[in-house]
DNA sequence: CAGATTTATATCTTTTGTATATAAATTGAC
DNA sequence: GTCAATTTATATACAAAAGATATAAATCTG
């Protein structure tokens, strides 16, 4: 198969007629009705019904002309993106998430990226999930980081990893030190250092609520929207945390004890999403490989 | 841009010198280097650093070689799905979802779908989220859709809505009818009529959990797996129902009403995944081009 | 039935891709 | 350091194919 075949047989598709379509292409009518021809017989299909006075797609042209669509698209932007490369990979890839969720997946892969690509450089900027989708729809970042759920409809979006949240409390604490679980009465009986709440987006909210709908009031010690100020409380013994089980996935295991939660699921999805009006730049594409 | 010039690029790559990869191709050594040049002349980018003893893709190759590969994937995979055609586009679409959620998106677009392929026939398998994932697994559905969240790592996913859970009573409940919200409080006071615990799945425990920890002991009236069942009984006055409010976007509007619940934020989102290791069938693609 | 429009076929020309021959460059062996 | 071996690059010649022109066949309109 050949490209020009492609481009051709989408002409034909768009214009209606083989020789309207050839017009457009700057080509004769025969050469265009010849390799029209010969794409259906090296397909072994009809892609296109036609005679003196009609011409419309069958069935499978119609599929056909979708996917030689994208596959021309592809090109196009291929084509583009690596013309632009002319100076080598540079630029400024922007991005967002919470500093909690983006330190799992950011840095390490900045790292790698900066390896491979060592004339772009970045800006990561931090904030809560509300704040990342501002952000996006102000075209201040390219992607954002995010915990699910959120709207939707105006971004793609890629999944991450589906976690439960845990609490945790620092090494020394003999009192849960053998303990494995926790129960959410046990939790509530305990100075609690939590994630701020945050606007806008439930998942946030989600210790809170769990609390205060178990009817027992909890000990609120310290909000905070910083993972690493929540750790240096938890370390210091002045309370326990309660935290999606990934953010301790960067601290040393022998740091912080982790104990699931009974009698309550606590979950929380992320995933990357980026704005689905704007197509994403050579870089960032090239970023969101790394995933 | 050609084809060919993509084909012989990325046997180059592959093979490490031109001369191999001219034998791979079957043709000689100088028109491939020709080739070659070419593309990089039309691209105004080096692709390859060579001379007569290294070899090796500039970073910009490596980029262009990334896309070329998808491109050549998309051209083949295009060419086989349209050949396999020949007899117009057939087949049998499985695919699985729980009722409630399915019936929201599936009917519609099957008559859509059998609209524009009428030999194309179906298997709309039920079940919970659990089971869906087992069907998947199993290879006997091509792709589900499900209420997240799901395990991530094996399935490919397509987010849709996200949604409130609502309570919901029948158009004669005077107590209720001028209510737009309803407490949990006030709710757990209520007969309640609802989705059945499914196994490996949270989100179907979400109103249980809710309801539990808020230290109110629910009064559950009746638990089903169909959402028909369910409605049925809240339209004879039975009870409340706790559902995602999509599940009534379906019904007409005078049969229920619906409020939404304060204090706790009950919420779901839906996606269709399937498998990441087998490729979709030309017929789940299309329909999932649906939506 | 004549004129207009569109697709299909035949033949010729031009372009472009490929092969052969060979030069140039680099590495390893003696 | 020179010679053989290997690889890429260039030049020329040939072959394949894509396109142009001319024209036939089919269908609709008036």
């Amino acid at each position: 198969m050949d490209l020009r075949q492609l481009r051709y047989f989408c002409a034909i598709a768009e214009e209606g007629t083989i020789s309207k379509a050839a017009e457009r292409l700057h080509i004769s009518q025969p050469p265009l009705s010849l390799q029209l021809k010969l794409l259906e017989e090296e397909l072994g299909v009809r892609l296109i019904e036609r005679n003196t006075r009609y011409l419309r797609l069958t069935q499978v042209g119609h599929v056909f002309y979708q996917r030689a669509s994208q596959i021309l698209e592809m090109i196009g932007t291929t084509t583009e993106e690596v013309r632009n490369m002319k100076h080598g990979i540079s630029g400024v890839l922007s991005l967002g998430s919470p500093p909690a969720i983006g330190g799992l997946y950011i840095p390490e892969r900045i790292k790698v990226f900066s390896g491979r690509y060592p004339h772009v450089r970045f800006n990561w900027r931090g904030g809560s999930t509300y704040r990342i989708l501002e952000l996006l729809d102000t075209y201040a970042i390219e992607f954002g980081i995010v915990r699910l759920p959120v709207p939707v409809g105006a971004y793609h979006a890629m999944p991450l990893l589906t976690e439960s949240w845990v609490a945790v409390t620092y090494r020394g604490d003999e009192r849960w030190a053998e303990e494995e679980t926790i129960s959410l009465q046990a939790l509530a009986a305990e100075p609690l250092i939590l994630m701020h709440r945050q606007k806008g987006v439930p998942a946030h909210d989600m210790v809170l609520d769990e609390m205060r709908l178990a009817g027992l009031t909890p000990d609120i010690f310290c909000e905070s929207d910083q993972i690493s100020m929540i750790l240096s409380l938890v370390d210091r013994g002045l309370g326990m945390a309660v935290l999606p089980a990934s953010t301790l996935a960067l601290r040393p295991p022998e740091d912080f004890h982790c104990m699931k939660i009974t009698g309550c699921s606590l979950q929380s999805s992320s995933a990357i999403i980026w704005r689905k009006g704007k197509s994403l730049s050579a870089v960032a594409r090239l970023f969101l490989e790394l995933f």
